[in-house]
Parts: structure tokens; C-alpha cells; sequence
DNA sequence: CGCTAATGAGGCGTAAATAT
DNA sequence: ATATTTACGCCTCATTAGCG
């Protein structure tokens, strides 16, 4: 059951139907990121702050921050080696990736957590964590 | 609830049928594939921006890229080596993955071009190619 | 014919909207 | 504030169809 809402934008003007969406592009993400870092749940008065800074609606910076802490905490489930167990289980695909149990790491040089690449040359090798696959996957 | 879409012509007539097929010409080509080389999935500011530099429609350009993109999927069988090396260079992130160039794996299970997670418990160890991590991450 | 522009189905991520 | 749902944009994949 949609109801046309009315939505006040910043000015105090009001119109009706969906605020349109909103791209939130690499610098801005770059400002809220960083403050998301020292002050996730930031008041009013820093969201006003912010909102200046990067130009977004204050509305839009709020509802960023209630997102980014919905994704931390899902995230955070995400690094539950059950979750990770279960999206490996079977060989079925995440995101694409194909998952070969047949052809486990055996070495010891790789943490707890954390995915190495050796290619075939120096400048090819990699090493991150899963953690930042995750994001980078989720 | 899916609805027809009002597709709008080159030309700027409208209609609900196909669109005619477009003929890119060798001066199109240059600059979109001058483009692709930098950047296979451009976002869509670069692609009104190379709309309005040819005058292709935005949405033509957008399937340029993407038959573009699995064209190149399809003709590459093995790694490119210098695209993974590109990805990477300089330890610039990418899609918030950082490289860490002084955390090189050094063990020799893993082969080349491939990717290793060693987890905590087997069931959590992991093993993919590059070209899989590459398709996720392009 | 081969090549490729265009289509449609289906999936994913996430901003926005709504419910609790 | 959190949890859930919805809508949109973009992607891939398989196919279809138009042009040299």
C-alpha cells in the first residue's frame, strides 16, 4: 500500500511523490567515511556540519549513517565463519566466485582471515584481508 | 510490476518499439575504446560525457561497454598478467581493497595467478583464480 | 556468413521509504 | 534507532537481429 508521501527538502519547500536518488560519490563518501570512523552515530548539529560540507541534503547524510551502520553490523555477521562456511559450502558461487574446495591453501604463511595472491611476477603479489573482500564483495 | 518503457530515439522521437540499430563509426570507436582502456565500466558521468563527445545516445554507449566487457571476457582465456598489475600498481585501492605490497606471500602452494584463504578451521579455507576475483572485483 | 548492436530476464547493491 | 521492504541503477548472460 504506497501513499505518495510529502517530502520537505531542505529549503522548507515541500513536494510531493519520492526524493529522488541521491549518488553519493567518492568525495563525499570520503567526508562521511571519516567521520563515520570517530562518531558513527553523529547528532544533529555534526550532521548539520557535514551536511554543509559535502552539500547533501542533511536528511540524505542521516540516512547514510543509519545504512552504513545497518552494513557494519552486517558485515560483522558476514565475518562469522559460519556465514563464510556456508556461502563456501558445496563449491556454490558468491558473487561470482566459484569456490574449489579441492584445492585448499596448505601453507602456513597466511594468517587467520586473509587472502594472499602470488602471481608470477613480485609486482603481481597481493595480500589483503577478509575482512576488506568481504566489503568488497557484500 | 514491469511497464513498457517510453525508449527515446536519437532523433528524439519517441516511441515503445525497437530501437534501430546503430551504426558506430571508426571516429566513435577511437574514443570509446580510447575510454575503455582506462576504464572497462565507466560510471554515468563519464558515459554522458563520452554520449555528448560522439553524440551517441547515453544508453548506446552504456551497451557499447557492456558488449565490450564480454567480448573481452570472451576472447580472454588466461590472466593478463599487466591488467592485474595495473589494478594494483602503486598500491592504489580498488573498490576499497588495499594492496599491500610489503605482506607478499612468499609460500609456494599457491599457484600463479591464484588466490588462497586459510581460515581458522578447514572448512573455511578457500581457493580461487585471479580471473574469478578479477570478474568480482571488475 | 561473422560481427556486434540491441533486447530481456534475472541478480546484486544500496538509497529511500516504511514499519516496529 | 533499528529492522524490513521497496525502487532504482547497473551489471551479466543468453539471445535476437541488423549491417557490411
Amino acid at each position: 500500500m504506497n501513499v505518495l508521501s510529502i517530502v520537505y527538502f531542505q529549503d522548507g519547500s515541500e513536494s510531493g511523490g519520492k526524493r529522488p536518488r541521491t549518488t553519493i560519490n567518492a568525495e563525499h563518501l570520503e567526508t562521511l567515511k571519516d567521520a563515520y570512523k570517530t562518531w558513527p552515530a553523529p547528532k544533529r548539529q555534526v550532521r548539520r556540519q557535514l551536511s554543509a560540507e559535502t552539500g547533501l541534503d542533511m536528511r540524505v547524510v542521516q540516512v547514510w549513517f543509519q545504512n552504513c551502520r545497518a552494513k557494519e553490523k552486517r558485515l560483522k555477521k558476514n565475518v562469522d565463519r559460519h556465514h563464510w562456511g556456508r556461502l563456501c559450502k558445496d563449491g556454490r558461487s558468491l558473487c561470482g566466485v566459484k569456490v574449489d574446495k579441492e584445492r585448499l591453501a596448505e601453507d602456513d604463511s597466511v594468517g587467520d582471515g586473509e587472502l594472499s595472491f602470488k602471481g608470477e611476477h613480485p609486482e603481481d603479489h597481493l595480500h589483503i584481508s577478509l575482512t576488506e573482500v568481504l566489503l568488497c564483495l557484500s
